[in-house]
DNA sequence: CTTGACCTTCCAGTGACTGGAACCCTCATG
DNA sequence: CATGAGGGTTCCAGTCACTGGAAGGTCAAG
């Protein structure tokens, strides 16, 4: 299978997937005439990474879980914990955006918003307060 | 006053401060030894481009900002416009994450997390439903 | 005079792709 | 048989916002 049709199986784009060879996240065989050809592993693969890069695991983390995912004598206990750990990741980042938000809703509700150059988002941002 | 101080005085490291200098958000006068020499003005650039980046604001919007912050017939108006542009991108990446959680929580949730290789999280990764 | 802290420039790397140029392969059509 | 479309290939550069490091210049203190 050529890369176009890998790249529709998996639902990533062909530059991604030659990224990912690259990288060494898959190892397409060649044919005679040089192009990548997919076989259904491959496949697998990559829709696989498709799905864990969508949840948020970075590549390398994608990476381990291929690593679990291929690994018949894997402990599911090593996947949970990866689970666990992002989702603690996520936690902070979107406390983090929260705060972030709240404060600049506080700006913004204390700006009249017309046409007159007095604002207290800027007055803010500058350190006047 | 040298990059060292203007460091301290605005919370940004050296590097930073540079850097801002290489894509013209600061423009530093020059001491006669090379020296960059920062005046009272350049300090407060520098303090409002660390705040409004914690704040979240990309260095274009920063840039944005500083020509407002700097603008003194500017409208209250658009610098709110930008900040609540900025919370409802904020609000969509909040969405965004949470749903993320929620389905790596569910996942965990029926993962024993045992020594056994059985893992609803790899099979959903591996697209087995 | 030397030491050490500070400053300078320039080059390279990060993460995860993405765009583009220049070229090759294959197949259908005129 | 030439040609054009629509694949494929490699390699280089760019993204964003820095960050690290090397090689060297400057300055104040001891």
């Amino acid at each position: 299978m050529n890369i176009g049709a890998a790249a529709e199986r998996s639902n990533l784009p062909p530059k991604t997937i030659r990224y990912y060879e690259e990288i060494k996240l898959v190892k397409p065989a060649r044919a005679q005439n040089g192009y990548r050809d997919y076989c259904d592993a491959d496949i697998h693969r990559l829709r696989f990474l498709q799905r864990s890069r969508s949840l948020g695991f970075s590549i390398e983390e994608c990476r381990t879980l291929l690593s679990l995912y291929e690994d018949e004598n894997r402990a599911s206990s090593d996947v949970k914990a990866l689970a666990l750990e992002k989702i603690t990741e996520i936690d902070r980042k979107v406390e983090e955006l929260q705060g972030l938000r709240n404060t600049l809703h506080a700006l913004a509700e204390n700006c009249h918003g017309n046409d007159k150059p007095d604002c207290p988002i800027i007055n803010d941002l500058a350190g006047k307060i």
